[in-house]
This record gives C-alpha cells, structure tokens and sequence, in this order.
DNA sequence: CTTATATTCAAGAACTCTCTTGAATGAACG
DNA sequence: CGTTCATTCAAGAGAGTTCTTGAATATAAG
C-alpha cells in the first residue's frame, strides 16, 4: 500500500511531465504565458489545425496545467498558475545544460544566443530612468495590446526593418519578446546590428518579467 | 527556419519531460537524489527488473537527466545535476495544487500530510543547537551510510518499531527521509505518535537539505 | 582462456499518443 | 426556433512506449 500509494502519487506527477512532453504543447504553453487566449487564436498562433489545437489544450487541462472557461461563444485558455512558469523555466534549465552535449540544432541556437548578452531586468529599470535607452517589444500587436513592460514601444519583427527610423539612433536599443524560448528577441537584435544600431536583448520575456513581481501595463 | 528552429527547441524540451514522464523514472530519480548507484541497487530498491531499470535509466540518460559511469564490473549512475533536483520540485509544486481536483488518491495522501505540519530545515538547526530534539533518518542503512545530515540517528522505517526504545522519551523527535515525495517519515510520525511520543516531519528530505546548500555527514 | 557477474541489446505483444477527418454540441443572434 | 460560430467528440491510421524474454557484451577473477 505505501508502495502502491507511491507509484500512484508519482504517476499523477508523471501525468503532468507528460503534458509537457510534446513540441506543440510547450509552445501553446508559451503562447499561454503571454496572457489568456481562445482555442482559435491558439491555433492561429501555433499553425495547428482546430480540432488538434483543441485536444492538446485538453490534454493540458486533463493534468491541471491549463485552466479552460467558457466565455460566450468562445472557451478562453489560461495557464493554472505561476508554478507552470517555474516548472518551464527548470525544464528550460536542464536543456540548456544538457543542449551542448547532444542536440546540435538546439546547440547551434544556444550558441547564437551566448553571442549576444542579455540585459538582467534590474539594468533595464536603471537605464529607463536614465532615458538612455529605447525599449522595444517584437512580439505581434495583439499581444503587445494584453501587457506589455511600462515604456516600452510596439514594434513586431516583421514590421522592424521597415520602421527603423522609429528608433532613435543615438541610444541603446534592448528588444524583448515572449521569453527564454522566443526567437524573435534574438533576431530583432540581429536584424538591429546589422543596421548599425546598439542593440541588445532583455533576459527574458514578458511572462519572465511579470513574474519577477514587475509592473505590466495594458493596451 | 526561425519556427523550425522554435519547434526542434522545443522537441529537445518535450523530450526531457517525456523522460519524467513514467511514474517509474520518478522513482529511480528519487533514489538517485539519495545518491549514485548502480543499476543493480536501483533494480533491488524499485522492484524493477533488471532489463528494465536498464532501458528506464537509458531513457534518463539519453535526454541527459543522469548520467552513467563504468566503474570495473558496475554502471553507476548519478543526477546530471542540481537543477534535476529544481525541476522535481517544480513538477511537485504543480502537482499538489492540482492535486485535491482530480487523483483521490493522491488528494488523500497530501491531506493525511497536511496534518503533520512538517519542520522547517532553519527551525531545526535551531533546536539541534539546543539539544531538545532527537532527529531520525528513516531510509534505510546503506543511504544513511552515503549520506546524512549531520547529528542524524539511522533507525529505518522497518526496524522503528523494535528500537524505539533508542529515542529518548522526553524530547521532540524529528524525522527525514527521502524527500517530499518519500512515505517513509510520514509512517515513522505517525509510528512514532501512536507510541505517544511527540513526532513531526522534516519539510525535505536528505536532497533538499543538500541542494540548500547544508552540509552533510558521511559514514 | 574460461567462467561469473553486471549490464545492455533485440524482438515482439499490448498499449498509448498524435494527427486527420467529419459529425456533434452549446451559446448567441437574427 | 433555426442558423451561425467556436469548440469538442469520435474513430481510425500510423507511430511511439513499455514490459518481458532471451541472447549478447564487457569487465574481473580464477
């Protein structure tokens, strides 16, 4: 019995690792960490078709990670809580350790990554105040809409190149977007490079920051 | 590219939660927290057979959660790192909150836990350094023998009822174990509170005092 | 060199997961 | 109250996981 009892309780737990165990789901999971969404807009977002989209969310909710509330004419996902982002960010811990050793797309990624220093929140509240740097958040509008970091301006990556002017070339530029996982940030900073500007990118991302305890604003 | 990239980045990721995604791997990572050993200790302790604790630790393995070593005859394994230690604990933290909604049977477990409010680690370096408390290790020898923390008496669950004559009876008596999700010192507290001594549970078992950074005794 | 010991490999049966397709439900709106 | 829209359910093909069994390695010891 306690040894029944045992394998009964780690396989609730082992339930729950599974949820994460799958591509598609840790990205609806990321998409989920910017901010609440329906089952439509999740499969806009992730390219999944409807009816697959929507058994990854139940799978999702089936192990408490996701909560589903239906909302009129919509059902409107949400992460259960914060503890989802602490369980993605230890798992992110141990693939980044463990990226180098095998995985050498995903090594190739992290190396790309290393290049280029990301800026801890704590620099980034200091020079804020000291207005000598331009904030800039890449992700699309909509999410930017739901919350975004105070005194930062909506720029998505693939409107960057064209509104480079918006930026003021004298001061430092630090990008950020949906979080550790998110490639946009990385290619912002690239993109900016290129074109002669200072620019680096935010350690972290939005749900990162809001879990730090840091302010968010909306719309 | 960018979202094939995204999506490998993020098969790398599932592929790690896939491997704490079998209540048996959960448990072979728990023993293994205790300390390395070798597959044929690992097989005896989780009732496993021998071929397939092998396939389950090369699971492990392969996804970079362990690491095995030759040593002469035996393969010894051990946790790649600490950060392991993290993401268990976050899967926990996710896990009992979700917990009380959906598995009875684990909802019955972490309530019969609730009752026995569990002892901070400070609260009991406190109380050792006055010497108003007895602390028992519950696993048994050969893990209290690798490693305990300092001032610990070995009693193991099984022979506890036996010795209990070795515990003083006026002072408060402390017990640890494994770890969160270990039985052992839940049924030595209430072993031992049946026996009408004055018992309560450490908050952590010998990994977490470790991974504290609290120093440990060997032998 | 042979044997014993510890571990891994290989193959197969039973089961689970994933994605697709098309039908079914549930709420809102005319 | 019938239609529309968003979502879920159901069934099935194909792939992956798990456990068992027995054979294959690799090291150590005689």
């Amino acid at each position: 019995m306690a040894l029944g009892a045992k394998l009964d309780l780690f396989a609730a737990f082992a339930d729950i690792a599974r949820g994460l165990g799958n591509a598609h789901r840790l990205d609806l999971l990321e998409h989920l960490a910017q901010g609440e969404k329906s089952v439509e807009a999740l499969a806009a977002k992730t390219g999944l078709t409807f009816a697959n989209t929507s058994q990854h969310l139940q799978a999702l909710r089936r192990v408490g990670l996701v909560i589903g509330e239906r909302r009129g004419k919509q059902v409107v996902y949400r992460l259960s809580g914060d503890d989802v982002l602490d369980l993605m960010a230890a798992l992110r811990a141990v693939g980044e350790r463990h990226a180098d050793a095998v995985q050498t797309v995903v090594s190739d990624y992290f190396e790309a990554r290393d290049a280029l220093e990301a800026v801890p929140f704590a620099t980034l509240e200091q020079r804020m105040g000291d207005g000598l740097v331009t904030l800039i958040d890449v992700r699309p509008a909509d999410e930017f809409v739901a919350a975004h970091v105070p005194g930062a301006r909506n720029i998505p990556l693939a409107e960057l190149r064209a509104r480079l002017d918006e930026i003021p070339p004298g001061a430092e530029v630090i990008a950020y977007c949906r979080g550790p996982w998110c490639v946009l940030a990385f290619e912002a900073v690239a993109l900016l490079r290129e074109a002669g500007r200072d620019a680096r990118r935010l350690d972290g991302g939005l749900p990162e920051w809001r879990r730090a305890g840091l302010p968010v604003e909306v719309a």
